[in-house]
DNA sequence: AATGAATGAGGGTTCATTCAT
DNA sequence: TATGAATGAACCCTCATTCAT
């Protein structure tokens, strides 16, 4: 009523910023109520815009998930397609680096784990998702495990093990603390430094050559 | 389905049965869609009734799918209930069993797995879930862990590592592999003898008090 | 469970109470919550009995409905029936009388009062309803009190009138009371027997021939 | 209805008037079929809207159905508001006037009757309902009655009688043409000027100092 | 670009009615 | 006669989607 010259600014204000913000907005909610609970009014209040706004940017409530997943899983991308450098130096020395690395980007973000859980959730309703999370991120970083691993055994640093054919179990302690923290709450915890350490304690027993062992299999 | 002798079947008193095949029917939906996205409508489907002799067992949506998952948590706890046996012999040995049947149970038996996505899913709704299934299931288990662990360092089979603290550490490849079938499918498996071996392997590995490390064996 | 012989006698007891049984429990249901939102569920356990059974001696809920209106009808009829006799003596005593009759059997009979509820209520879905009491309660009570005025008016002890075309003037406090206490609840009931004196008294010098008057208006 | 040009009537936004509009809707068919038998199906097309439209204005049935009868209890409270001035004159006079006025407005005006219905119908359900009644409209109109009563005793116009205790006595013949019409139809209505001026004249001559009987009781 | 009133299909829940026992 | 499990239509309410402004 009367003259909005007021609130004028606060529409003109950033417009490519828009999606951002109510990917953002999206991703919490879907994130807390799985996609079938989640309420676009929600996301729209969350975004600080109404219903009929998000339709602006994205056809349909699913189009805004498949968004949503997608957006959220691009700096993990970024992320894990910098470790597919040549390995180099001691190859406990890599995982080392990569586990920490690992540790920090999907065990204390609470966006990748939330990330999992939405995959996890919603995979027979959008079962293209899980497959294109395997095929880009998944995939890749179990390959990057394996390689570091045969380089490891390459230079006799570690012994044959399943774990050439399994890298999911080196990566196994990230899954358990991540859906540990998803169902538990982060009161409940398993992270911190002493678990990483004891992750990386373990492996590295678990997988060196044993003393005396000599370099064969 | 089974033997129906014509259109007896139809308006049969089962008041004894109704309530188990009502829970199974109500697992599969949900499992499958998760608990908003379900409709009652499938579950009856599915239990080969109509929406309202639902309602005469269960009051609500809600109850009902609590139910469920109390239901089908009934074997696991069952289950992990009989290993709090004292231990003896080998630590390594008892590890072996115990894994063995854990696989079985927890990563090959579909239901097992399903419980872990509904849970994942549905924690801020029924955040009483997660909190049960750690007290009941998850916790009790661990504390098995930890102590056989402890055991086996006692005994001197065991070095002293961070699986006392943390017995997570051993048990996440079974979590590896339930997630892991979870999100891919089936058809993308991990599991297997291979995977169990590897894990089995690693683990002695990584637990065993090594060669000349004194107190050994 | 096991051998119940001990309610076989409960079941066998009265087979030609068992309507009346009904009726009574429907009329206090109907009263409570009207037509729509009385559920025979619990008409049936206000009865002691199962749903299934009123349907052996009602053929629906409606007509449930319209036996209990008309079973509760019966004793006004019957008592207003008295009334009809040839009047004879004062007609201010006839009318003494009779309103102290009317008191006890409309005001202070809980099921007068609820009757006239449930017809108000439900005249729309129910409209033969409110005809038919008219035709058999109403209209000859009202015809019933006109004859006791033109008597009056004939033996010179009344005044002519509107009393005479519109007997309901005189009956108007006792609807009063009815739905005054209908709405408003016992706790506030007008009744008692000052209410009555009162309306008599203003009855009697209302209709009286005054004094001084002679004999016309 | 109306002047509709075309289709441009349809989604239409009228936020101002459509509270309005459906508290209308409602009114009438809360007051032909009661509470529980109302659909907002029905509401909402009198209304010209659909039911999800109602849900933008009213939370509930139940809370529609309050501001409905709040809504229409309106009128009647400013009306009677108008009635607490300082009597002066006849005593008799503004007996007059104040019962033309209540026959128009409680008799005469068919909202007025069907609030009265629905009241009478819902007590059980709506409680609160009659108490604020009661609190708000038939309370203070029976507190006027009683003030003009007592005027009128004390300028000797008329004797003591029940009616400064029960002033209900005087209105009762509203009560009952309310009742009647509400009951047997706009057909077979009692009222009419004839009605209201027999009922004056009752209470003329019920209320009056008699003849020769001085200033006493 | 943004709003927000309106829509309408859909799902949870209730309950009158039926029927095999 | 009585039961009570089962039915299925109906209704309240929600919410993704549309559209006039």
């Amino acid at each position: 009523m009367g003259h909005d010259m007021g609130n004028a600014g606060r529409r003109q204000r950033r417009k490519e910023e828009r999606p951002g913000e109510i990917l953002e907005a999206a991703f919490e909610e879907f994130a807390r109520s799985g996609f079938a609970a989640t309420k676009l009014d929600d996301v729209a209040a969350r975004a600080g815009i109404t219903k009929g706004t998000i339709y602006l940017y994205f056809p349909s409530k699913e189009d805004l998930f498949l968004a949503t997943v997608r957006e959220m899983n691009r700096p993990s991308q970024e992320n894990l397609a910098a470790l597919t450098a040549v390995p180099q130096g001691s190859a406990m020395a890599i995982l080392r680096t990569h586990f920490a690395f690992v540790y920090e980007h999907m065990v204390e973000d609470r966006r990748a784990r939330e990330i999992l859980r939405m995959l996890m959730a919603e995979v027979s309703r959008f079962p293209d998702l899980a497959d294109r999370w395997r095929a880009e991120v998944i995939g890749p970083a179990v390959e990057n495990l394996r390689r570091v691993v045969r380089y490891g055994i390459e230079r006799g640093e570690f012994r044959a093990s399943a774990a050439e054919e399994f890298p999911h179990l080196l990566f196994a302690p990230v899954m358990m603390a991540c859906t540990w923290r998803l169902m538990f709450g982060d009161d409940h915890a398993l992270d911190g430094a002493a678990y990483l350490a004891g992750h990386l304690d373990l492996m590295e027993r678990g997988l060196a050559q044993g003393v005396g062992e000599g370099g064969g299999v």
